[in-house]
DNA sequence: AACTCGCTCAACCGCGATCCC
DNA sequence: GGGGATCGCGGTTGAGCGAGT
């Protein structure tokens, strides 16, 4: 069998997701669903068109399983984040106990049973990704059924024994309080409070110097990432501040984009966003 | 203050399963 | 039925960060 190119292959963008890339994902799936990944970035591409004609240069060059990804474990409404509750950590344990001991089943191989193990726990905890529950598990809960002699080689280490409720507290709280760090590399992604122009201007303060688009103050308020609603993106990516920022208007800018792109599907997706948004009629 | 070490987790990778022409 | 395309999964990686020295 011929695997797909890899993205990187086909001049596909890698790595850390933007703002820009995250927002033009949710409007996308917004309007069109997530059934087809492989058909996203070129439906997507559309949103390059208008954005570059008022000089604002993002585009969705990703491939379907990279927005796949990134919709499943970071954009999707209703994922939570932030720590896990003893509960969630005892279901966590629970199930990985239960599943990985379904080897017995005649049907069924222990590497199929194996290979399903995160995403069925996933399935048991809302709001949880099977690549979230993945990581808690081989950071900390692996260690705390199977308590290691690294704990006492290294003092360094943190206590794992008892997270989030005992010695290993700290650690916890730095995690708590740890920033999102996927799109700014201090930040974290945008807040749904945040307008584009804000993203775009706000100077970067983080030790790495590099760009950085969130304010401090929204990492304050932001310890869980709310999921996006269609509203909150429609009200603070296509503010009149944004168009004041680069010298234009909704009529402009749509005209703008039909010309460029001239794709029908295009200009319906993007009439259709601004007016559930109410800034065209 | 500078360096080292360990932890975290988003993202990538490879592969098997499934879909579809 | 064959084979390519796509999906979805677990394993792994590596940048960023904080704590310890």
């Amino acid at each position: 069998m011929v695997r797909a190119p890899c993205c990187s292959n086909m001049g596909l963008k890698k790595g850390p997701w933007t703002p820009e890339e995250d927002r033009l994902l949710i409007s996308y799936v917004e309007k069109h669903g997530h059934e087809n990944w492989r058909a996203l970035p070129k439906q997507a591409a559309n949103a390059f068109f208008w954005h570059d004609s008022i000089s604002v240069s993002v585009g969705l060059l990703r491939c379907g399983k990279s927005c796949r990804l990134r919709w499943t474990n970071y954009l999707r409404p209703g994922i939570k984040r932030g720590n896990y509750t003893m509960e969630e950590e005892e279901t966590i344990i629970n199930l990985h106990e239960t599943l990985g001991n379904r080897t017995n089943i005649a049907w069924q191989t222990k590497e199929v049973l194996d290979s399903r193990r995160w995403s069925e726990i996933a399935s048991k905890l809302p709001g949880r990704t099977d690549n979230e529950i993945k990581n808690v598990w081989h950071t900390h809960l692996k260690k705390r059924i199977k308590p290691t002699q690294t704990v006492q080689d290294s003092p360094r280490k943190c206590q794992i024994d008892t997270p989030k409720f005992g010695s290993k507290a700290k650690a916890i709280d730095r995690k708590a309080t740890r920033k999102p760090k996927l799109d700014c590399p201090s930040h974290g992604p945008p807040s749904p409070s945040q307008s584009l122009s804000e993203t775009l201007t706000t100077p970067c303060t983080n030790s790495s110097n590099k760009m950085c688009e969130t304010s401090n103050e929204d990492i304050k308020e932001e310890a869980i990432v709310t999921p996006y609603e269609l509203s909150d993106i429609d009200d603070n990516i296509w503010s009149d501040a944004f168009f004041a920022d680069y010298g234009t208007s909704w009529d402009d800018s749509l005209a703008s984009f039909c010309s460029f792109s001239g794709n029908e599907d295009g200009i319906d997706f993007w009439m259709q966003v601004f007016m559930e948004a109410g800034d065209l009629s």
